[in-house]
DNA sequence: TGCAGCATGTAATTTGTTACATGATTAA
DNA sequence: TTAATCATGTAACAAATTACATGCTGCA
């Protein structure tokens, strides 16, 4: 599953122009799913050019053409078979764990505004999170709510674990640090 | 950060050749920063060929040369100019949950297998990490140590958050899905 | 006056994945 | 005899990111 087929996923829910997806994308998806234009442009070209979706020019006046893709029925097959055949990956790339494991190489400060920031970030995924759940209506899928809850758990579980274990990079001595982590993990 | 800087860093604790650097990547990296070998050597070439690391050619019976690479002082200056000046990304890309997202479009028994499928992965991850926080020793460095904990809380967090949660896919009509999964966010 | 929003894209670059290519040793 | 382990790489390909390129409208 590439932005592409996730493009056309999308569309199968309604249509919509580029603009519309890259905010979809910017919702929900953007924690676990992030695309650009870059991405999402070229993809919608590429569908269009293999008779996915269509493609209805919509004039405006003072922007450029709204360009509304619309998924045809090859379009529903091609994505239904992708979602019943390929098994998802889930990919996990964390430059932050990576430097954290070198934390001993850290100063006391730089560490805490790394550490700082990831906690602000995780808290702003709830409440975008939370925020998007507000706004959904009675008619949003299993599927939908599913996810979203799924992101605020992990989000509220990471920002937990951090919270509670930051101590043990920043405060005590080595040998202080090693016989709590060893108490920690047994708890 | 890329595989490139990383592999400086895994250098920067010892010397090694690109096999062990992807048996480092098969142990705890590969829950959070997962690189194969096409990834490795050509990273330790342009390190070599930027003076960042430096090459013995040990010969082998019936194998190739053995490759050590050792970082240079230069090379420390470089991983730890990297470590202190970006910002540490964290990236989630998973198709699981696109695929989740579209849970509607799938029939019973093949959500059943992509929940089933999921949580045995997160289960192996915990059971992973737990092994190999085992055979560490005291030396062990808090960072390394964080970064187990945090996988392993993670991955503990989503395998609950499935478990408990998988119904709501699958079992209920709409109507009381909808209710369900409300409640469920209440509490 | 300046910025956010609407609306489209292309092209270069970066990065990583996958497949290919080789081959001895050792344990089951 | 078959698979795993040790040990090296290259080359083609896929995919996404980033920077570039344009330009109107409406609000503060």
């Amino acid at each position: 599953m590439d932005v592409k087929t996730l493009c056309l996923g999308l569309l199968s829910l309604g249509d919509a122009c580029g603009y519309d997806l890259k905010k979809t994308f910017e919702s929900l998806f953007k924690h676990f799913f992030p695309a650009g234009y870059g991405s999402i442009y070229p993809a919608l070209a590429d569908l269009a050019n293999a008779g996915l979706v269509e493609c209805t020019k919509v004039p405006q006046a003072g922007k450029p053409d709204r360009k509304v893709y619309r998924i045809t029925d090859s379009g529903r097959r091609v994505f239904l078979d992708a979602l019943n055949h390929t098994e998802p990956q889930h990919k996990l790339r964390s430059e932050f764990l990576a430097t954290i494991y070198f934390a001993d190489l850290l100063d006391t400060e730089r560490l805490g505004v790394l550490l700082d920031d990831r906690l602000q970030k995780l808290r702003d995924t709830v409440a975008h999170i939370e925020h998007i759940e507000q706004e959904w209506g009675p008619e949003t899928s299993a599927g939908a709510r599913f996810v979203a809850g799924f992101g605020a758990v992990i989000a509220k579980a990471a920002a937990e674990y951090v919270e509670t274990n930051r101590h043990l990079l920043t405060n005590a001595s080595d040998a202080e640090r090693i016989s709590e982590i060893k108490a920690a993990a047994g708890g």
